[in-house]
DNA sequence: CTGTTAGCGCTTTCAA
DNA sequence: TTGAAAGCGCTAACAG
């Protein structure tokens, strides 16, 4: 910045000024600066800037996994809406333990972000004190607590298995099964379909359960194993993703089981794909953009000090009715 | 740091030669520094550090989409890979505007990363020129040529493409046409995969291009338009993703179309899906594991002043035969 | 509108 | 094994 200066006529505060405020600079000077800037081909020192500023202009996202196209929407919507405000956007994956997420909380916070994006609501105590301490605007989603370490915007997941098992027993369903894989929150989701289900009268045959990631495999493998080993002749199939429902519907096709007449499936994210295979998956929607966009929003006026800043929001769901249920 | 110093009764930078190479510290002054850190929850200031050591450990990453299941599985490799290293993750969206690649190029560079990552080997000039300025390992992916701005690994979208028309010759097609989404080296499949088909004697009918990313709906799309304003009325189909190759197989069937009968069908990426649905794509597959960690061996082989550097590293691609073709 | 002076919180170098 | 001093390349005050 100093060799800019130099080339300019002007001092290195000037060319600071010329590039963070250009109207405190005049115009004939600004174009000297600018001209320099070409020259020497100069790359302003974030990282000195933000030691200086004591503003990193960084955000930084925690997601369990990147390859998860439901998290990348969110995050997408939640970076592009901070990009517009100038901030930069670093991306790190935790896996589905809060232990390790604890370890990158600590590393990510020595970068000293501006603010910071956590997937979930729960961690450690030691997390939770490290993100207090660090004294930014922490937003956790995609679940809801009345207790957020700051700011939540998300939804209940337990509802959205309580509004599809009423959904299930409505249609006249009475007998059930479930296939589910993931995080705790497809746990969650799936108890409070059963439980519900039950309430309502109904009979959950039989619970499989994969740890790991939702694959379509897991989703055949889960219908074969509700069919060949709990006996389950037909009924409704809570899973807990729209994966794992695709997968149920083609080991019901490869087995010439109706769909959705003798097995009724319902999945979870209204992926891209749900509602064009055939029949489409009668699923729960969440809407990723504007849950991505709000927790940008609730950041921001966080930053701007703005004092109407709702501390939790909750966005909802809604049951997508297709073919498959 | 100095705070924690004074209650382990050292120095600073006793301190910060304890967090960063403990055995220059004697054990008891260690231990009393530990406790003071863990009293204080103390997390050190990266930034301060990348400032005065000149080395961020960070290591950047573009790709077009952060959505995209194809860049996102290579970048984890990539990221895991360099993580076991110490290093951090910033992870950029470019679009698919070399324009705007050049913006976040310039906005990236000045965290000052230790090495970067780049999706593609088409940049304009003015990044090039950034690049080199930077004196990092950069690192090109995804595609292939012999004049890397510093290192590549990749493998030739145009021998894909032939590939698959030689393929879908020895198959016995005579007629064909292409469904393509995406960017500008999807592109490049399908122009080699046409030349090469026609020079085997074959017919290329009609070829869809779609602006913007593969969609199941641009799939079926693509042959409902293939079929109707282009009279298609059997052989074979390139598509340049396993996405559009499936919207492609769910039209076919809803037209009462036999696959592979009528139309035979190839995609691109053996995506998760591609084997698991009926009938199973033939595709073209990519190691993208092999890929990302290729890219990040080859940077930290850079890092580390090792001379043996490879510096262009094709790694190839695979027909895998399955059921549409 | 422009410049001067002080740091930001670390690491590096040199001495003790 | 420890400490003192000198920056890293910027921004934030405050003057002029």
């Amino acid at each position: 910045m100093a060799a800019v200066g130099r080339l300019a006529g002007v001092s290195q505060v000037t060319v600071s000024r010329a590039l963070s405020d250009p109207s405190k600079v005049s115009p004939e000077t600004l174009a000297r600066i600018r001209e320099a800037i070409e020259v020497t081909g100069f790359v302003p020192n974030a990282i000195a800037g933000a030691l200086a500023s004591r503003r990193s202009m960084l955000v930084t996202a925690l997601v369990p996994s990147i390859t998860n196209i439901v998290y990348a929407t969110m995050v997408k919507a939640f970076s592009n809406r901070m990009r517009e405000h100038g901030y930069q956007f670093l991306l790190s994956e935790t896996g589905f333990d809060p232990e390790e997420e604890e370890r990158i909380i600590a590393t990510v916070l020595s970068r000293r972000p501006d603010a910071m994006l956590l997937t979930g609501i729960h961690h450690t105590a030691q997390a939770r004190k490290m993100l207090l301490g660090a004294d930014i605007p922490v937003v956790e989603v995609w679940d809801i607590t009345d207790s957020p370490v700051d700011l939540c915007v998300g939804f209940s997941h337990a509802e959205t298995g309580r509004a599809v098992a009423e959904y299930a027993v409505a249609k006249g369903h009475r007998r059930a099964g479930t296939v589910t894989a993931g995080d705790a929150r497809a746990l969650r989701r799936k108890e409070a379909f059963s439980r519900r289900f039950t309430e309502l009268g109904g009979t959950v045959l039989a619970e499989i359960d994969h740890d790991g990631p939702a694959t379509l495999a897991r989703g055949r493998e889960g219908l074969a194993r509700l069919i060949d080993m709990a006996g389950f002749a037909g009924g409704f199939v809570h899973c807990s993703s729209d994966v794992l429902a695709h997968g149920v519907v083609i080991e019901a096709h490869a087995r010439g089981i109706d769909v959705p007449g003798t097995v009724a499936v319902s999945g979870f994210g209204d992926q891209d794909f749900a509602a064009q295979i055939e029949p489409p998956i009668t699923t729960v929607r969440v809407d990723r953009d504007v849950l991505g966009r709000s927790a940008a929003e609730a950041v921001l006026a966080r930053i701007g000090k703005r004092p109407d800043v709702p501390t939790v929001t909750d966005v909802g769901f809604e049951i997508i009715t297709r073919g498959t249920a």
